[in-house]
DNA sequence: CGGTTAAGTGAACGCCGTAAACATAGAGGC
DNA sequence: GCCTCTATGTTTACGGCGTTCACTTAACCG
């Protein structure tokens, strides 16, 4: 992904198998892509696989950290369009819930493998959202990072168990659980 | 599980086959175990246990329920434990937690299928608990479902996030997060 | 232009879940 | 007490998977 621009074949297989994967992700089946037909579907050998990813695991990390930087960034434009604040951050974690419904191969592809941020030293948009509107909201700021936590753990585990089917998928409930008059004295 | 008492080989392969699985799930690799593999560890073919689970998917959810039951013990124990009421209630979120933390692999895969108790018409012991619960504590009876969904997404977040490496599996991390006060008005 | 090397190929290995055809042991009726 | 029927096991086989190895090919660079 990010640098496209190429002649395809005899070119940026890398990033082909990257769009292939993020596309399968989003079919229907829910299925994680299996590396051969990740190969078919580019037109590829198995093995070519393996010139530009070491194994099937670093390929997926590469698809989770695809993933967070699209999450990230729609969370960012929904707390810019919210005006900040308050709401942007109540909106930045409904965000995450919907992100989750809309891609839910994806989604939990990208919380399977060990933590897929860091091997880059920066954090990932999302986090620094995260850290950045609790610090700004909490008045004791070693409050901050404990809300931070329990407000990623409230949207997390919404998400999951929306996907996983053990609560309704449903929009309002959404709302009326993230409701932060409801969380949070 | 449950009715055992049998000749083995010959007799109770299903119990077998489940107490070989949930044994695996409890290995250090954290790797749900193959059908193959548990036929090899029961001494088995791996055709033999088609006749007693039409196939592997019907396996995995008779180990997820049977996680679920454990676990819905352990927090009726816990909550018992601690008297029941509001430090009751409590105590059952950070056994949830702790529970997920002990049985990684168990606790995976009772959240990967389907919702995995809908079978049985009966809810879980587990679900029943939180209902209860949350009845008991809430004062309109309609903000009591909204609160159950809310522990237990906060609960389960916390449990997934620390299953993923996404936040340290600290336990007196769990104690903050959960501490009903900055939690809940 | 020729050689080095990055990038792709095909065959093969040992896993996996599953299907089909076959074997056998033990229970129940005669 | 035998004989049959059925439940429970076995062997063999298939296609798919991730991965390894030895190999070809194409691109660039001096």
């Amino acid at each position: 992904m990010s640098t496209s621009t190429a002649n395809y074949h005899h070119g940026n297989l890398r990033d082909a198998l990257l769009s292939a994967g993020l596309a399968a992700l989003e079919g229907p089946d829910g299925q994680a892509p299996s590396l051969r037909e990740l190969a078919r579907r580019t037109g590829v050998s198995a093995t070519a696989v393996y010139r530009h990813f070491p194994d099937k695991q670093a390929l997926d990390k590469a698809l989770a950290r695809e993933g967070l930087k699209r999450l990230g960034s729609e969370q960012a434009e929904a707390a810019k369009r919210a005006g900040g604040g308050a709401e942007g951050f109540a909106e930045t974690g409904r965000t995450y819930v919907r992100f989750a419904l809309a891609h839910p191969a994806l989604f939990r592809l990208m919380f399977t493998q060990g933590s897929p941020v860091d091997d880059t030293g920066t954090p990932d948009e999302a986090r620094a959202l995260l850290t950045a509107n609790t610090q700004a909201l909490a008045s004791d700021p070693e409050r901050a990072e404990t809300l931070a936590l329990q407000a990623w753990s409230i949207a997390h585990g919404i998400a999951m168990l929306m996907l996983d089917g053990s609560i309704p998928a449903d929009d309002a409930l959404i709302d009326r659980m993230l409701a932060t008059d409801s969380l949070f004295p």
